[in-house]
DNA sequence: TCTATTAATCAAATTTTTTTGATGTATAAC
DNA sequence: GTTATACATCAAAAAAATTTGATTAATAGA
């Protein structure tokens, strides 16, 4: 069982917090940046503008909004910032069917 | 090479699809209709306006976004139109400690 | 040092969503 | 019939998200 929220404060909290979630899912872009992730595990910013065919600035933008929420992670080495997913996140949030969008299957 | 082009395709569709669903999910007010529909199973548009205090047109605008990704469901008693979730739907989309916008126990 | 590459961020323009109030249609109640 | 309630839908206004091009800063290599 997860946490209880009881009072109306916690759960518009709750709310917000889904809300900007699935907001960052709601992208077709952002979605087939976390397919990506999955699949080749960790890739930096140049070679996702390749992949997907993104300008820099407009994938920089899309990144910021997953990262911000949490549904992918950061490390910077040296000149390159290397983006992968956060795949406990993203398991607590999307059934299993497409975790972690869309993992290819169950552990 | 038409197979490849194929499944370029339906990936495509496929992550327009759930940018759809996503995107319905990607509100306050939405999320709290998934909520209340989950609590009480099954509600008309006119308790709902009570429930959630909005008006009614912003209601039944909502309401639509959920109903034309198949999140929920309709029907008409009388004068009546009656939602409730489809639990399905939701339950192929996330996760159980979400499922069904927030299932209080599993099945 | 000078130059190229990586990548974040900004402001302006554009596009998409949401809100609001009004209207229309159907059923129900009197 | 007349009136009230339920609810979808429309168009215009308001708000929010996205795109674009430019700028900036940091690192790496010649």
């Amino acid at each position: 069982m997860g946490l209880q929220y009881t009072s109306d404060i916690n759960q518009q909290e709750m709310f917000k917090t889904y809300e900007a979630k699935f907001k960052a899912l709601s992208d077709q872009l952002r979605l087939k940046i976390m397919y990506e992730l999955n699949q080749k595990g960790q890739i930096c910013v140049c070679d996702l503008t390749e992949i997907i065919g993104l300008s820099q600035s407009k994938l920089s933008y899309h990144l910021k909004i997953l990262l911000d929420v949490n549904l992918i992670e950061r490390e910077k080495i040296g000149t390159w910032n290397y983006y992968r997913l956060n795949e406990e996140e993203v398991r607590g949030l999307l059934s299993e069917e497409l975790c972690c969008i869309f993992y290819p299957e169950k552990k």
